[in-house]
DNA sequence: GTCTATAGATCGATAGAC
DNA sequence: GTCTATCGATCTATAGAC
């Protein structure tokens, strides 16, 4: 399970998981470096301050990927019906189904919120935003798109909640196709 | 139902606010002292059992509050409507309008899901069969009824975890606008 | 009942050998 | 670059004075 790393970005997923599974707090060194299977001597080494500079980095490529895979996608001005209907399918592949929770998420609701709010707040306005364009541009009015989007996010981080509680991935699928109905 | 003494049931608004704060790892004995006005001792002396008590007397009260102001009368089989919005009204004061998070849904997405899930399954699974119950009593099928009360539930999670990384309760105001209007 | 003192474990972080 | 050893702080939980 450990995997051995010579590179910081090869660390990354490893932290990331452990991230989401037990939060900001609940991820001690311990596991970080059973997971990433190094020691704390070479996670220092890579990330000098510690879990924040661990989590920022995480933060960073987490934004970096929905940057690629999602967000910008929303905001190509042709067949903007194409990259709603890619949104959703590049987010289900990366919750995997309800399966796997958002870290940003769990981040916004827990007390580490105020250390890590500028990530935070970054990564869900950007994804409304880039929505917001996409049904804009689809033909909404821009408050009809601004509503909608915010409630198509805000859907999915609550689909994650209710499928984790209810232990039951359909419960985020039939969310999903729901939302998706709605941004036709 | 054993006999529960006055200065332990005081203290559980208080301990569900640095639970829903902290969570359950980040809950220290210290912030929950603090929190009580009691020392560690007095705190042992009421939950033998330590923190997982703490947590378990209430999630006990927080279920017997939502039994009693919300899932009920979602049940109760005249004016199903009104019914309805009342639950919204309830549950847009008990949150706060968005500035308070909701406990069990933070527990839900952590890493101590397993440990209480029993109650926090009970509690997702009351919501959405009671609103299921007042949707289906105002005349809509079952199966659309069903859904509905998913994709209510699932939202006002959603809506909370999106105006707390926002840092907007407006946002929380507006979704609990539109899933108020989705169910007339 | 409520407090202080403290045990025993674990935490983040550092130092130094190799 | 990776490891072990270890520090000081903090954690849960217990013991005992009052």
């Amino acid at each position: 399970m450990p995997k051995i790393s010579t590179e910081r970005a090869d660390a990354l997923p490893a932290l990331a998981e452990v991230f989401r599974e037990h939060g900001y707090g609940g991820a001690s060194l311990f596991l970080l470096g059973k997971a990433t299977g190094l020691g704390k001597g070479s996670l220092y080494h890579f990330f000098p301050n510690g879990k924040e500079e661990m989590l920022a980095a995480v933060l960073g490529e987490v934004d970096s990927w929905f940057e690629a895979n999602v967000f910008a996608p929303l905001c190509g001005k042709q067949d903007p019906a194409r990259a709603i209907g890619a949104m959703f399918d590049r987010v289900d592949e990366y919750f995997r189904s309800g399966r796997q929770v958002c870290l940003v998420g769990v981040l916004a609701l827990g007390d580490v919120r105020d250390r890590f709010a500028d990530p935070v707040h970054s990564y869900f306005a950007r994804w409304v935003a880039a929505l917001t364009e996409a049904l804009t541009e689809a033909g909404q009015s821009s408050t009809d798109a601004a509503a909608l989007a915010e409630e198509v996010v805000a859907g999915i981080q609550g689909a994650i909640v209710l499928a984790r509680a209810l232990d039951d991935p359909e419960v985020f699928g039939r969310a999903m196709a729901k939302l998706r109905e709605r941004t036709f």
